[in-house]
DNA sequence: GAAATTACGTCAGCCATGTTGACATATTAC
DNA sequence: GTAATATGTCAACATGGCTGACGTAATTTC
């Protein structure tokens, strides 16, 4: 009962790595890592005054430079409300600057300020740190599998944007 | 400046797969993955007025039935007052149930009920086959990756638990 | 050029889930 | 018998989701 799940007796020709058992290993690193992944970060935003919300945009916006409002919107998957009151704390308290978009003057383009910089750069630099050890001692292979999982995780229809985001990053600077 | 971070100019020597756009998609994944592997979940418990909290403590009540409250206290790492908030209410829904320790009669060791383990069954399902999907499409040795990654992301202190968790958990049984 | 749509913002209130701090009760350990 | 431990509880607070309603400016449509 440990190893096979088999509502339909389908699954028992599977590979080895298809067992309950597995899968289940698989749901909880993901647990375990988000938990210690957001720990550290947590910590700093917490002298701030600020929350893991406000990491999530100095993140987005930080990396990509001039995004929208709505873009903002699709990549965090919240509402408007949600997102206005952590995006208008940081305006007010310098760490993010808008401006007016050039084609469309309703956008307001979202950029960090100096101090938002400075701010991401402390917070990632905890996470990327901790991802790039566990690369490094995972090798190579290791990360393209774990690459291509957490990709299969994602819904289908956000991989697509996903995935030019990944690669069209690079040169989407300023 | 997108591909090689270098405060101390020290990464340059680094391998390719440790470059700043590296490692950012690989915390970005993380994000994504995360995101979208709870949303199913979610949407099951809010029908039944219960939260991701609630999720949580049954699904490691029901991996290692007959955990003691410090046990799950120590998975989940949050304060034992807001576990009780959750935990009372499961209780009182007849998701969960608590009978004394037999050795140490201060304990109340936690399992489900068959209300219980039907709605972990149900709420694991989705994720399951997501994760059963992830794997199959990516194969036995990205699933090694994603595994050894997920484990190098995990604190140090933490990762020799879990290992003990998962391995020893085909035997711990009722 | 008027009307509809879009991008964004805001007010108000609700809920889930995390926190701290203080205190209570059983049981076990020394 | 006293101290420590396992658990629970009350109260108050913060964060960050949510819904619903409404407002403004700019763009698009006809």
């Amino acid at each position: 009962m440990a190893d096979v799940i088999s509502p339909g007796g389908k699954l028992a020709a599977n590979p080895i790595f298809l067992r309950d058992e597995d899968l289940r290993q698989g749901i909880e690193l993901l647990f375990y890592a988000y938990r210690d992944f957001t720990s550290e970060p947590d910590a700093i935003l917490a002298k701030l005054g600020l929350g893991r919300a406000h990491h999530r945009a100095i993140y987005f916006v930080g990396r990509h430079a001039g995004i929208t409002v709505s873009e903002l919107l699709a990549i965090l998957k919240i509402t408007k409300q949600s997102l206005s009151r952590v995006l208008s704390q940081l305006v007010q308290e310098g760490y993010i600057q808008q401006r007016p978009g050039k084609r469309d003057r309703r956008q307001r383009l979202l950029e960090l300020t100096e101090k938002g910089k400075e701010l991401e750069r402390q917070l990632t630099r905890t996470q990327r740190e901790r991802i790039a050890r566990a690369y490094r001692e995972a090798g190579a292979e290791a990360v393209a599998g774990y690459r291509k999982v957490l990709l299969g995780l994602i819904d289908e229809t956000e991989r697509r944007k996903i995935l030019a985001h990944l690669d069209g990053s690079a040169k989407a600077s300023g």
